[in-house]
DNA sequence: AACATTACTTAGTAGGCCCGGT
DNA sequence: ACCGGGCCTACTAAGTAATGTT
């Protein structure tokens, strides 16, 4: 659980000159009005004329409070549930809160969370569920929630109309951290105005609703978020923000993209650094160039240290020897826990020096003691320092910068693999061209979900195949055996080759897809520019 | 510097909607 | 009319990196 020893204080700076970081940038200048943040409705009771809770098996009615945050766990057992060793930490940690909403009787009769039983409230729950809703009432029900919603999704900003993204604080409900997370079941409180500081300009400032009055206001045009409040259970602020259509979102993303660009045009000069840094006297250099090589190579995440008791993840700087395995010559295995508790496990090739380098740091540090298998493998360095030292080849480069680039970089040269190896055409073709143009522009997606390693955990790949893929597979035989009755170099024969040809590779990706996601990499790192370049040049 | 906080991006999942096949 | 899959969006957790503080 630890990870093992502090890390070295760092000790050399290079250059004396500390380059100032550059100046938070203005957001907004005159005008940033809006309507704050939409509330959540008051709890409405579920409660029947019988307590549909029970304790020791008697039934138990309990006051709205205490109702309210046991509704939320009777919620958590109707949606998918944890494996049971978290279910007992989350049981634990919602069981402490769940008393403090108790009045004083309550907290008397429930003495332990064996002796409760939520059924009743789950029972409830899904009966509202499946209660039939008509066309009517559904349509009906969106009017008057978007209705409610009008006044709250747009911001001016300076003169500009743009959408709000999250208008609405997040409601009252259990805390669900990811993985192995020592946090998940406290009960996140309702968000109230007193809890909001609004950030808006002098002239427009929300009314906070009914008398209530607003935590503070203040006027940042440096900031772009519109409301915020603390979080106690993760300890960190939480924003209301612009949506991503708005134009301050947008030039932002375009920056990341011409620096990625920038990137492109030095990365010989900056690999070229790196590889003979490989090779320094100086250990924490040699560490550096260590891990941006596994960074640029494997496109990992930067791996920022993280506070005592957090959920054990990790990425390249933060490594820890147990994660690292020397297999055959130039041939490793990385497997760690890293973003979200997504198993990274894959062989790879590196190059001698790097592989020598990593023999190396895993095997003492350099005050000459033997490491544990918790220690860190680059216990010298930081990714502050890390990016530091790349901020000096090329300005505004960080380790983030090389996971876009690298994503990018990847997906041009698979769609222009695939696109190849498919002999897709400039000219409008069939309808078999079409659907192997929309699967080349997919399987490149996908390599890119492959080496950022984009998993799924929802769909699991192992156990029962889908409808959908047995139906394929029952085509791809049923094409299989067709082509066969047609004699090679006929039309009819090239035709269902191409048929057959498409359908394996919808197959392919339809497997893979149980596994890999391809939203995230569509969304946030592949250069829109160059999708558009090849949808037209195809 | 080192540590803490802040502000923003990146991430997986749930749930709604649409659409084609039945 | 219904069902299931694909796709999109909302949600919010969990990262990165800049900024602020000691």
């Amino acid at each position: 659980m630890s990870s093992g020893r502090k890390r070295a204080a760092s000790s050399s700076k290079e250059d004396g000159s500390s380059e100032q970081g550059t100046k938070r940038t203005i957001k907004w200048t005159k005008q940033f009005s809006h309507a704050g943040p939409r509330f959540q409705p008051d709890y409405i009771p579920i409660n029947g004329t019988k307590p549909l809770f029970r304790y020791n098996g008697e039934p138990l009615a309990l006051t709205a409070n205490a109702e309210e945050v046991a509704v939320m766990y009777a919620r958590y057992l109707c949606g998918k549930r944890r494996e049971k060793n978290i279910e007992k930490m989350l049981q634990q940690n919602f069981f402490q809160d769940w008393q403090k909403s108790m009045n004083g009787k309550e907290k008397k009769i429930i003495e332990k969370f064996e002796l409760c039983d939520f059924s009743g409230f789950v029972k409830k729950l899904q009966e509202d569920k499946e209660k039939p809703v008509t066309k009517q009432e559904r349509a009906a029900q969106k009017k008057k929630r978007e209705e409610m919603m009008t006044q709250y999704k747009t911001v001016i900003v300076d003169g500009r109309k743009e959408l709000v993204g999250n208008f609405t604080v997040e409601p009252p409900g259990l805390y669900m951290g990811r993985g192995n997370n020592k946090k998940i079941g406290h009960v996140k409180k309702r968000i109230n105005p007193e809890d909001v500081t609004i950030n808006c300009d002098e002239q427009h400032i929300p009314k906070a609703p009914g008398n209530s009055k607003w935590r503070a206001i203040v006027h940042d045009r440096t900031v772009m978020w519109l409301a915020s409040w603390y979080d106690e259970i993760t300890k960190s602020t939480k924003y209301i923000q612009l949506h991503c259509s708005s134009k301050i979102k947008n030039d932002i993303e375009e920056e990341k993209f011409e620096r990625v660009s920038e990137l492109k045009k030095q990365i010989n000069d900056v690999r070229r650094q790196y590889e003979s840094d490989l090779k320094s006297k100086d250990d924490e250099t040699r560490q550096k160039a260590t891990a941006v090589y596994l960074i640029d190579k494997f496109a990992l995440r930067a791996g920022n240290e993280k506070p005592e008791g957090a959920t054990d993840t990790v990425g390249c700087c933060s490594l820890r020897v147990e994660h690292l395995s020397l297999l055959a010559s130039k041939k490793i295995q990385l497997n760690f826990l890293g973003k979200d508790s997504i198993r990274y496990e894959k062989d790879l090739l590196v190059s001698q020096a790097v592989y020598d380098n990593l023999q190396d740091f895993r095997t003492k540090d350099f005050e000459g003691k033997k490491k544990m298998k918790n220690d860190f493998l680059f216990e010298l360095i930081k990714t502050q320092s890390v990016n530091e030292y790349l901020g000096r080849r090329m300005e505004g480069l960080t380790a983030k910068v090389f996971r876009t680039f690298r994503a990018t970089q990847h997906f041009e040269e698979k769609l222009n693999e695939y696109s190849k190896s498919h002999k897709l055409k400039t000219t409008k073709g069939t309808p078999e061209d079409d659907k192997m143009k929309l699967i080349v522009f997919k399987r490149a997606n996908l390599a890119v979900a492959e080496l950022l390693n984009h998993q799924t955990l929802s769909k699991p790949s192992g156990k029962g195949k889908p409808k959908a893929i047995m139906k394929l597979e029952s085509r791809i035989k049923d094409a299989q055996s067709q082509l066969k009755s047609l004699s090679n170099g006929t039309d009819e024969y090239r035709k269902q080759t191409a048929k057959l040809e498409v359908l394996t590779q919808d197959l392919d990706l339809k497997v893979k897809q149980r596994t890999f996601a391809l939203g995230t990499s569509k969304i946030n790192y592949i250069d829109p520019n160059v999708s558009a370049e090849w949808s037209v040049s195809t």
